[in-house]
RNA sequence: CGCGGGGUAGAGCAGUUCGGUAGCUCGUCGGGCUCAUAACCCGAAGGUCAGUGGUUCAAAUCCGCUCCCCGCAACCA
């Protein structure tokens, strides 16, 4: 065995079905992980599922079940379409697994213990679905910086981690290892925008639910999801601080964590730090992937347009799907996918030039030589172009994948098989054929053919394991490693090829595109999922409330500000000045004159310097892509009006 | 003047390091071929390289300014 490749997926959240574009990391990862092990590695690769939060408990209470056998569902859903996806993981890790539950808990001890976790009293803006605090300057718009949905103030006795205390440390190790951070660009965001500023000590305790891993030494408190989560990497191998198993002293550190770029700021900051805290060395690179759009849009239940793994596989087939994310997707930016793309790709790369040159080049074997594959014999100039391409590619598309860039090398791949279909014009065997003089010239023909899929084949494994299989078997390849295509002419003379059947049968788009519909019925179907109501309240809490209606009598944006319009307001006879982040929405002309709903008896805050009084109302969908201010019926009501 | 990435044929992208005939894939049109999945191969049309000013014999590429898009950060009480 060949030397350790330790590589790991984040954990996938279990508080509802993965959609395409988380699909895409396990899928991105698997091809890292197959090719590495093709490379002759020993390769291990985790991935798993994150578990724990409030937002799971509280999913679970509405729908009448234990938050246990609630993310028991969602983690065997999210395995299953793992395992649809053939992924050649070796281990998944569930944090409710009693091993992590067990090496979190000593971790947070000995965190406490030497002094880089103090109690301290939180208070602050909390995010119930991400289940983090945030200071106020860390949100966006008021809201979740992370998710964009409403924040709620909190406060509660908590852990902090004292982050500060190994920033310059890890600076030093960012700035000396430079491939750590992948993309490139997305370092210098984590440098400006959090490491030179200065660390804020992270929360990483939580009193106000028990869904989480329990502070032995502090009943009431429950880790919250960093160190939980995290760790991961390496509780999933048997790390114990006194006594690791062997397979953690040989994995770790891992080679490359593979992570969405939402959450590389864990990934590259608080990660490392709590390492350094263990006194283990850092993980030797962290690669952010892009997201994958449906069209040009983020995918939302709101917007209709979540695309799902397993609907497309029952579609198009896994090793199609594969194929489409694994070479849609750009290196460092956002992806796209839609059905209209996936059809076209599908038929021209796949049916077309894949698909066809297999299927015309076994079909020409039988029909000349009763399936068997001559001795090179008869060598022409044509020949070597072939050739070298085919050594080009074996080269420029194991070059492009020592980067990740998987879309390039199969692009690589694909310029060699299109070498081949015109290699086929060039000779045209058809012709040979008919002359009996010319059959070794025509065994030549076809063995090269043979040989350049073949190599093909080799290549294509990591990304369309099944489809490397059945053309391996038309062909009888035989030896499909890496050592094998080093050279070209390691296919072995004689052999018979089996059947030629087609490997992608062309798609109608028409025709697709209508059973793509009907498909699709069953989600219209299904009713809507709504955030759980909150807690519920008394009379007096709702009475504490000051709701007025308000008449806009200036509107205008702040100036340097991304999102907030500066309101003036008449509010019974007096004026007031309220901030309110809805400039995406409206034009500020559009409001003056409008009457308004908000709460009147809002403590006043600071925005951007200027004092708010107040907060308007607005109903705004999950996507924020489309928020309406609550107005009353146009100037019927006096400004001052109680409502009620 | 917060930090960073972009704007190149109808679409999606490369080329910019280090100036020298603007390229690839899909789509469109025309031709060739018949081994093959109406597939494959060849050719053509289509671009003031966001705008503007400058450096130069020569600028997509270097420099100045302007406009637009997208991340990250700050700001939706």
């Amino acid at each position: 065995m060949g030397e350790k490749f330790y590589i790991t997926t984040a954990i996938a959240y279990t508080s509802r079905k993965p959609h395409i574009g988380n699909t895409y990391e396990i899928v991105l990862t698997d091809a890292i992980a197959r090719f590495k092990k093709q490379q002759g590695f020993d390769v291990y690769f985790l991935t798993g599922t994150d578990e724990h939060g409030i937002k799971i408990q509280e999913i679970a209470e509405s729908a009448g079940i234990s938050p246990k056998e609630y993310v028991d569902g969602v983690a065997g859903e999210i395995k299953a379409i793992w395992d649809l996806m053939n992924t050649s993981y070796d281990k998944f890790i569930r944090t409710t697994d009693e091993y992590h539950v067990k090496q979190v808990q000593k971790i947070f001890k000995k965190f406490y213990d030497q002094g880089d976790i103090y109690k301290g009293e939180y208070e602050g803006m909390y995010c119930v679905p991400c289940e983090t605090f945030y200071t106020e300057s860390q949100l966006v718009d008021g809201k979740c910086p992370d998710c964009g949905r409403e924040v709620k103030p909190a406060k509660e006795e908590a852990y902090f981690f004292k982050m500060s205390k190994y920033q310059d440390k890890l600076m030093e190790y960012i700035e000396q290892n430079p491939d750590f951070i992948q993309p490139e660009s997305r370092k210098r965001e984590m440098i400006n925008n959090f490491l030179k500023p200065g660390l804020q000590d992270l929360c990483v305790s939580r009193t106000s639910f028990t869904w989480g891993v329990p502070v032995e030494f502090d009943p009431g408190h429950v880790i919250y999801v960093w160190i939980d989560a995290l760790s991961n990497y390496i509780t999933a191998l048997g790390y114990d601080d006194e006594n690791p198993s062997e397979l953690f002293k040989k994995n770790w550190p891992a080679d490359v964590h593979v992570i969405g770029k939402d959450i590389l700021r864990f990934h590259t900051i608080y990660w490392p730090i709590m390492l350094m805290a263990l006194g283990l060395p850092l993980p030797k690179k962290v690669f952010g992937h892009p997201w994958l759009l449906f069209g040009n849009d983020k995918m939302s239940k709101s917007k209709g347009n979540v695309i799902y793994a397993d609907d497309l596989v029952e579609l198009f087939g896994v090793d199609a799907v594969r194929f489409y994310l694994l070479s849609e997707m750009p290196y460092a930016n956002d992806g796209s996918i839609t059905y209209e793309n996936i059809i076209a790709r599908y038929n021209s790369e796949l049916a077309n030039v894949l698909g066809n040159l297999v299927n015309r080049t076994v079909a020409m074997t039988h029909k000349y030589f009763d399936g068997v594959v001559k001795e090179p014999s008869e060598k022409e100039a044509v020949d070597d172009e072939l050739i070298s391409q085919a050594k080009e590619t074996v080269k420029n598309a194991i070059a492009k994948m020592e980067e990740y860039k998987t879309s390039d090398a199969i692009e690589q791949i694909w310029n060699l098989l299109k070498r081949s279909n015109k290699y086929i014009d060039e000779t045209t065997p058809w012709n040979l054929a008919k002359d009996e003089s010319k059959s070794k010239r025509l065994g030549t023909v076809l063995y090269n053919l043979i040989e350049a899929i073949r190599i093909a084949a080799v290549l294509l494994t990591p990304f369309m394991p099944e489809t490397a299989e059945k053309i391996a078997n038309q062909i009888n390849a035989g030896d499909l490693s890496f050592d094998s295509i080093k050279e070209f002419g390691g296919y072995k003379a004689g052999t018979q090829t089996n059947e030629a059947v087609p490997l992608f049968a062309r798609l109608d788009e028409e025709k697709t595109l209508e059973k793509i519909e009907k498909f699709l019925e069953k989600y219209n179907e299904s009713e809507e999922k709504f955030e759980p109501f909150k807690e519920e309240i008394e009379f007096e809490d709702f009475e504490k409330c000051d709701l007025r209606v308000a008449k806009v009598l200036e509107c205008e944006e702040v100036p340097k500000a991304n999102k907030l319009l500066k309101f003036k307001l008449k509010v019974g006879n007096e004026e007031r000045i309220i901030l309110s982040g809805i400039k995406k929405y409206y034009k500020p002309e559009d409001l003056v004159g409008k009457n308004v709903l908000i709460i009147a008896n809002l403590k006043p805050r600071k925005i951007m310097g200027i004092e708010s009084k107040g907060m308007i109302l607005s109903a705004v969908d999950d996507n924020e892509d489309l928020l309406s201010v609550t107005t009353t019926l146009d100037g019927q009501f006096k400004a001052g009006t109680i409502v009620c």
